[in-house]
DNA sequence: AGTTGACATGTCAGAAGTTACATAGTGAGG
DNA sequence: CCTCACTATGTAACTTCTGACATGTCAACT
């Protein structure tokens, strides 16, 4: 017998976006490129990462046996490699799922809204009034893709893709959310007077 | 007349972390320490910083000119340091704040979300049980916290903390949000068939 | 007398994430 | 024919953020 060589992939920690690459290969073998292209949507809506990230995280992946790779010379310059999740890849994405996350998020358009008073409110109020705008387009939006995937059976929680509709669901009710709260909070500074949180805005 | 030193603080461009700690400091002089207590509720909600981020930034924001220090020697083994906004601080902040933010938020929560199809149903619907109870614990608090406030007249949009409202109602609406979706998602994984978005979970 | 927790400020190593650099083939439109 | 966009993979420099290390006083509790 061998002396151990490593304490390999069963000791090794991931990072997040190690776990989100992993589940994206939960859908199937895939290029580094095409991971690129999806953590556009809907997985975009809550988590982004750009290739020169992706790329050195699968070859972390690779490493520690989480993934496989098979090399097909393409026309470019490299050859293409298409990554696969490999058994122990997916025990660690398994272990990984259950542990209750603490990871606050981040906000940026709350953060200036706790400043909102520092700066003038006419110009203020457009900001939000902006956001309402962009949030209504986004609500539309997901509302219509919402539609195609019932329509298409997703929203069944055996569908093997029942993850992206779960995570456009929540894209939903953030941009209600924060439709409703721009809305409130441009009334505010508009009129310069409390508003009602939830009252129809008066114009 | 002296040649031109630096290129100075108008063309300085500040970190998120910095425009934070400079709103922050709209509310009154306060030293790094204060900073990082402060940065827990309501901004803690939405941005978060040690104090391992927070005292090298205020140095950085010094040397910008964004922000004044008085040193008290304390009893401590350092002098405690009071910092204060500057009038180039403050235009500084209100030039940053009337700019439309593009950054999308992060969520762990969603990106476990993505994948909850690989892990065992059960336990999955206890992390999302789990995660419904937490945000309905934080709903309350938040509430209750709103009450106070609109009992001091911090709804009104002059006053000058009407920040920590506004930060305050964001964070209802997020767990509301939250609330709802965590609920409706493991009573999808329970029961194994779609859940119509917004049914009351018949137990 | 000893421990714990709050006050108070800092550094350092490393992880995570962004921006720009670098290369090269294919197909469509002007 | 030229340019543009898309496919496809990687590196390098830099910023941002986390976690651990480091120091020292004071008040309350045991």
């Amino acid at each position: 017998m061998a002396a151990v060589e490593s304490d390999d992939s069963a000791t090794t920690a991931g990072s997040t976006l190690g776990y989100a690459l992993l589940s994206l290969l939960t859908r199937g073998p895939a290029t580094g490129y095409q991971l690129t292209q999806q953590v556009k949507a809907p997985l975009g809506h809550f988590w982004t990462a750009r290739h020169s990230q992706i790329y050195p995280e699968l070859a972390r992946l690779a490493a520690a046996g989480w993934v496989d790779s098979v090399e097909q010379a393409g026309p470019g310059p490299r050859a293409k490699k298409t990554y696969a999740i490999t058994a122990s890849g997916l025990a660690a994405l398994r272990a990984w799922l259950v542990i209750p996350p603490t990871a606050q998020p981040r906000s940026e358009i709350t953060l200036k809204a706790y400043a909102a008073t520092s700066a003038d409110p006419a110009a203020m109020a457009a900001v939000y009034i902006d956001l309402a705008e962009r949030s209504a387009r986004l609500l539309a939006e997901y509302e219509q893709d919402a539609e195609r995937m019932r329509a298409a059976g997703q929203d069944d929680p055996v569908h093997p893709r029942f993850g992206n509709f779960a995570v456009l669901m929540m894209g939903i009710e953030s941009q209600r959310a924060v439709h409703r709260w721009a809305r409130w909070l441009a009334a505010c500074l508009r009129t310069g007077h409390p508003v009602a949180y939830g009252e129809p805005p008066a114009d």
